[in-house]
RNA sequence: GCAGGGAUGCCAGAGUGGUCAAAUGGUCUGGACUGUAAAUCCAGCGCCGCAAGGCUACACAGGUUCAAAUCCUGUUCCCUGCA
């Protein structure tokens, strides 16, 4: 399957603030890089929407010309709210986030996100979604149905309103429903009786063990148009992706590859290099020797190992280039035909 | 040489009569991280023990005291001024 002119699966680093932490544009391009997801709350709280606007979107503050998605904010009403609780509040109409620093009050709504995609000059928005944790409540969950519905419409709406063709924008929703496959399934029926042009896994992917809910993935999977897009957001470990390409999913994006770069757990085609242990102190192998990246092809284990014990930044990048290398590499090999 | 100040774990550095195996940082050793409040977080780090627990420290030598890392005396070393 094809998106716009990318194959898919594809992998979409997380670049939460318009950047994918500790490298540079040239960089991630050239780890094959083809569509990176920023985020709408995060850039609506820094930058905004008259800021980004007069810049000219976040494609070209970055010079990034490949594609990017926005994500709704939706993750935050779970990371920053359900998750933490006190950072804010959820009516059916508004979000709020409180700060954490002084308080304030940031409102947060379909129509608010949808505007910020719009500042962003995104190519794929998300509706804003209610997102829980992968075992919330029977209870909790049919609210997370509720609002993810009716926030969708209104999204879908504000969307189309805005949307003056030809610019090719496209909008996906989330399915939400935790565990519940009736939620679940009437949270996609009502979804795609509204024509998204994708649909996304809503909902932690992984359970308090960390381990992938397969079933929920499956189930969620087969009620998913075949063909459009699918995306599992957040999945995840290279283990998990390849079995969500199994069950039938070809949008990824995670922290993972990024942010174990920066903690020193590395990916290879014999495991995971743990490069800080001392055993790497004087290993003058690159990290992968079947790698093509940036770092294998020039530095050692030894000069990451080197880099990372002493929090240089430098360290990070390189750091950052090989998993990222490695990922889109993993996903290469999982392109179905 | 004179006058002050100081010596506590690998480093930095609290504690100034009992509640002190030794705060807290850092280093070190593990681990976690899944639509990024994350260059973050958690655990361990004198010795023995899986653990409960036990044993040993606060430059060195004496002394005072029921009790000293803490008070006194001397020694060694270091720092800061003045010569």
């Amino acid at each position: 399957m094809k998106l716009f002119s990318l194959d898919l699966p594809i992998f979409m680093p997380d670049a939460t603030l318009g950047t994918v932490r500790a490298v540079s544009t040239d960089q991630l391009k050239n780890t094959n890089t083809k569509m990176v997801v920023v985020n709408t709350y995060h850039l609506y709280l820094t930058l905004g929407i008259e800021n980004l606007t007069k810049l000219g979107g976040i494609k070209k503050l970055m010079n990034w010309d490949g594609y990017i998605l926005s994500d709704s904010g939706g993750f935050q009403v779970y990371s920053l709210i359900h998750k933490k609780s006190n950072l804010g509040k959820i009516t059916q109409y508004v979000v709020y986030f409180k700060s954490p620093v002084n308080g304030s009050k940031t409102l947060l709504t379909p129509e608010i996100s949808i505007d910020m995609q719009y500042a962003i000059d995104s190519d794929i928005f998300i509706a804003l979604d209610d997102c829980r944790y992968s075992g919330v409540s029977r209870r909790d969950a049919e609210t997370s149905v509720n609002y993810t519905i009716d926030w969708a419409r209104r999204a879908r709406d504000h969307f189309d309103k805005k949307n003056t063709r030809p610019n090719n924008k496209k909008i996906f929703a989330v399915i939400q429903g935790g565990s519940f496959k009736d939620l679940r399934e009437r949270c996609a029926r009502e979804l795609i009786e509204m024509d998204f042009d994708g649909y996304c896994f809503g909902g932690w992917p992984v359970d308090d063990k960390g381990i992938l809910v397969e079933d929920i993935l499956k189930l969620v999977a087969d009620l998913m148009p075949v063909h459009k897009p699918r995306y599992a957001m957040g999945v995840g470990k290279p283990e998990d992706i390849e079995k969500c390409v199994q069950l039938g999913y070809n949008m990824f994006d995670c922290v993972i590859p990024t942010r174990n770069a920066r903690h020193g757990i590395l990916y290879s085609s014999n495991g995971i290099v743990r490069i800080k242990h001392t055993k790497y102190k004087l290993d003058t192998n690159p990290i992968d020797s079947n790698c093509g990246c940036e770092t294998c092809r020039n530095y050692t284990r030894a000069y990451v190992h080197h880099l990372l014990k002493n929090n240089e930044i430098l360290g990070k990048t390189l750091a950052t280039i090989h998993n990222l290398y490695y990922y889109q590499d993993l996903l290469k090999k999982n392109v179905k035909i």
